[in-house]
DNA sequence: GGTGGTCTGTACGCTGTCGCACCGAGGCCA
DNA sequence: TGGCCTCGGTGCGACAGCGTACAGACCACC
């Protein structure tokens, strides 16, 4: 376990009170989030809920059909898992590692303890909850009212939010399809920002 | 006040059990919601939660230039006002009144006490939340990949789930703006749903 | 019965996105 | 060096939705 890795890199965990923070430390299991992985299927179970430090997670939403749509990003400000302590068993998204890094993990049942006992836990949880709702319901309007370029753009700056270095690494593709639209799209609106001057990019950023 | 009104028609307020029931009944208000009041306005305070019977509330995201989107509807299945609970003291969006009616309203601060009691309340408001969160992903995901007459449908039945009638009565333009697309477009999917025998209307179904 | 206002239906051109197909460039490996 | 595969760029026709404009239908009120 490299120690340049530390819970503390994800604020929601930093945000503890020291009395917290310590109870849930020891159950803390730093784990590799590797390009690609899912942490959970819709509508899986739920065993582990994670605190991505330099990883950033999608939540992804699966049509039967096939198609689907990115509805909330999430990384080192946050925690991947709320449908634990909101009700359900199960969770109702796909959580899809979108930038390899390393994050925390922790039993489920560990951090519905900690809820339960409705001190500071919960109140950050809830409130973070929250902030989550509020990104989604921004991911609703701009896939109703903005173009491709726009969302584009939102989407690099939700992901750069997340992320200590400015460069990510990510094939247009995969934009693509997180954003729920063509590749080509991606393509033509990346290549109009690098014009004007606002990005560079090869193979990835 | 009219007898048939009921808190208990409210379903979030009817699972209660009979200790917390009696407890919020005394200050449970029966208010009429006349169509197109705006029980919150986005960025706005939060005085009174309201808990539906017989109205039908759409939650709406506003844009700058004047542009919206529906994220969500609340009927008699819910409540308004979950950021109380969730954290924030403003209303990150507004709340329009999409259908006439009836609901009964509770101050903000009486609802916050029982739900920091922790008890049965605090989980059936978590838990109407995430089915509120799911609801308001498969907007999102709605948004960017069905077409208007699939997302008019979607709308009709969302909306008919939450009133005792099959009848509501909405101007095309109301649900337009609702749905965020052209008042044309829904008068065009509305005529083809006619013709195909699933709907009938005028001015308002 | 007339008048005005609201709601609904229809038309037309425009633009953004889609689906598909194809090609060039870059990286990896033998 | 050559070959392969992935990734990025481009072109083209199809089409859904937008904006605008206008005409008819229905209702309410005088």
């Amino acid at each position: 376990m490299p120690s340049i890795h530390n819970p503390a890199q994800n604020h929601l965990l930093s945000s503890l009170p020291a009395v917290e923070f310590e109870r849930l430390l020891p159950h803390l299991e730093l784990v590799p989030m590797p390009l690609g992985e899912a942490l959970y299927e819709s509508g899986g179970k739920l065993n582990h809920v994670y605190f991505p430090t330099t990883s950033i997670v999608s939540l992804l939403y699966v049509l039967h059909n096939g198609a689907s749509a990115e509805i909330a990003v999430v990384g080192n400000e946050g925690i991947l898992g709320i449908s634990l302590f909101m009700g359900g068993e199960t969770t109702p998204s796909r959580a899809v590692v979108q930038s390899a890094g390393y994050g925390y993990r922790l039993k489920a049942h560990l951090l519905k303890n900690e809820f339960d006992r409705g001190g500071p836990v919960l109140h950050l949880l809830l409130r973070y909850t929250q902030a989550l709702i509020t990104q989604m319901t921004q991911t609703a309007v701009c896939n109703r009212h903005h173009s491709v370029e726009q969302q584009l753009c939102r989407w690099l700056l939700l992901s750069l939010d997340r992320l200590p270095t400015d460069t990510l690494s990510m094939t247009q593709e995969l934009i693509a399809n997180m954003l729920g639209v063509r590749r080509e799209g991606v393509t033509e609106a990346a290549g109009k920002l690098q014009r004007e001057g606002l990005i560079k990019y090869s193979r990835g950023r």
